[in-house]
RNA sequence: CGGGGCGUAGCGCAGCCUGGUAGCGCGCCUGCCUUGGGCGCAGGAAGUCCCCGGUUCAAAUCCGGGCGCCCCGACCA
């Protein structure tokens, strides 16, 4: 058996190991690189040492670790919620898609022929027709609705599916782009083009307060220029978020697909009327790629830092002792004190590691990103308090000292204190990176390290140029607009809207 | 696809120029000792030196070919 080299899962930089020779270096080689020195390489190595996630044999595949997938199952939790909650159900498609499916939708194949993996061989024998992996699920799910629908009874559908597409990337990140990635992935099908717009929209909406309420991370909601849209949809809306580089990251989509797949795949609907119509379908995504968000909007040098919503331990217990006797007591308290804390439905991890001394422990967690973390030692337990930390404030400046008396609602109460100022934060750093520049000059300083908001003429040779110049793209057509009229920050003819220009991942 | 870098223990690397016993640090295992911000000591396990071929008495090292990975660019949800 070959053993495949796998990339590196720990790469210290060369530059990092001269040190090594003084004293104080092996502190240096157990920091993250900082973030405004490397900002790349702080991401790569953090999501590995947080143990998000790993590199997989496979150029541009990852392996998501226990830690990292439990994130995701909180994501999707509070977003499955959200689904359920307005009256869509589960289901799942098939992985493989026959290859002329792809092809029945003219600017779908356009878009994605370059980047899909062909299966061309099946139990030895080479297929009559070959298959693609899935690289969305428009084309299948369309094909099952035009079987399903047949009059306005049946509408809407409204279906969603949670699994993993692959496309062929030439550039991969862990977590932001990879050759196969998880999602969910909801489609729709509606009678009028008002129903389904009003679908498209509510989504947008949905993963807009999603951003907002569980991951703690401001979003602009808004419409993708054409140049920007999803292959086959007529309309394409996005969130965009500040990352902590301030560059751009969607970080999830919506599309209004008209009709164009209706009539692909003949999704036709007997009216009231007795008329035979096409059906107007929807589109919308969210991915793993959000992971790569909540690690760039909120982490720092120390590590991760997750928002208490969605953390998979909201809060880590530490005991701390010297000798058999001190233990024993300690972990009692420890004991109760966890169990009150899961009576209280919080998500709570106890350290019980031997062998690693308290101080280790301190810093694993916070590269892990806990929000909150609860010292227990002797003198706690002679006192009857505990010492909080709190991963959003580091060092002293983060630490209390807490009664154990009502230890659950002071969790709970700080966690809340952590999520609010963890939103406040990004906030406020997207505001001071966001700039209304008032002519071309101030524009280009604007999406150096930030985001861009000016009035645009609607014509994509600005969008051109402005990326060729500058390498910030049009992120958005905000939704909420501040009404007016203006010149294009570009060529200067009047215009009636503001874009959100910036460079993005 | 173009340019650059790299492949040696789980990880980071040295050794290669000048061919001859495969090394260092971290991690891992055992024991002792420690524990309120990345403890210490002692012992131990662990290698297809990316693959194939060539030169040579002898190849991690020299030569030829291949493969893979990373970074930058181009392309792109």
């Amino acid at each position: 058996m070959t053993e495949s080299k796998v990339q590196q899962p720990f790469r210290v930089r060369n530059f990092m190991a001269q040190e090594k020779a003084t004293a104080g270096a092996r502190m240096s080689e157990l920091k993250l690189p900082s973030r405004s020195e490397d900002f790349s390489e702080w991401y790569n190595q953090l999501v590995l040492r947080a143990e998000l996630a790993d590199y997989a044999p496979v150029r541009g595949c990852m392996i998501v670790r226990p830690y990292g997938w439990a994130l995701w199952e909180n994501i999707q939790q509070a977003l499955d919620r959200r689904f359920k909650a307005t009256g869509h159900v589960n289901a799942a498609f098939p992985l493989l898609i026959p290859r002329s499916f792809i092809e029945k939708e003219k600017s779908h194949v356009a878009g994605f022929s370059p980047e899909l993996a062909v299966v061309t061989i099946g139990g030895g024998e080479k297929l009559e027709e070959p298959l693609v992996v899935r690289p969305t699920s428009e084309t299948i799910i369309g094909h099952a609705y035009a079987k399903w629908i047949q009059s306005y009874r049946d509408l809407p559908v409204l279906i969603n599916q949670w699994n993993s597409v692959v496309r062929w990337e030439l550039r991969t990140k862990l977590f932001l782009r990879t050759l196969e990635f998880f999602w969910q992935e909801g489609h729709t099908a509606h009678a009028t083009l008002e129903e389904a717009e009003a679908e498209t929209q509510q989504m947008l909406g949905i993963y807009a307060d999603f951003a907002e309420k569980e991951a703690a991370i401001p979003v602009i909601p808004g419409r993708k220029s054409e140049s920007e849209r999803f292959a086959g949809a007529d309309q394409t809306y996005s969130i965009e978020a500040m990352m902590g580089d301030g560059k751009a990251l969607q970080s999830g989509t919506s599309h209004n697909l008209g009709q164009n797949f209706a009539k692909a795949f003949e999704i036709r609907y007997l009216d009231k009327n007795g008329v035979l119509q096409y059906c107007w379908t929807t589109s919308w995504g969210l991915s793993t790629r959000f992971i790569g968000a909540i690690i760039m909007v909120h982490g720092d040098d120390q590590g991760l830092i997750l928002p208490p919503r969605l953390a998979p331990f909201q809060v880590v217990l530490v005991p701390i002792f010297k000798n058999e006797e001190e233990k024993a007591a300690v972990m009692e308290r420890v004991g109760k004190l966890r169990q009150e804390l899961l009576a209280a439905d919080l998500r709570v991890k106890t350290d019980e590691r031997e062998g690693f001394s308290p101080g280790y422990k301190f810093n694993d967690w916070e590269m892990r990103g806990v929000p909150l973390r609860i010292e227990i030692g002797p003198k706690d337990v002679a006192k009857g308090t505990v010492v909080f930390a709190r991963r959003d404030k580091p060092g002293k400046e983060g630490k209390s000292f807490v009664s154990q008396q009502g230890l659950a609602v002071s969790v709970a109460k700080a966690l809340e204190e952590i999520q609010a100022a963890l939103y406040q934060r990004a906030l406020a750093f997207r505001n001071a990176n966001t700039h209304k520049p008032g002519d071309y000059a101030e524009f280009k300083v604007a999406v150096e390290k930030g985001f861009s908001i000016s009035f645009w003429c609607g014509n994509s040779q600005c969008e051109e140029q402005i990326k060729a110049e500058t390498k910030a793209t049009m992120r958005c057509i905000p939704l909420e607009q501040s009404g007016g009229q203006g010149k294009c920050i570009c060529c200067g003819q009047p215009a009636k809207e503001k874009a959100l220009f910036g460079k993005a991942y």
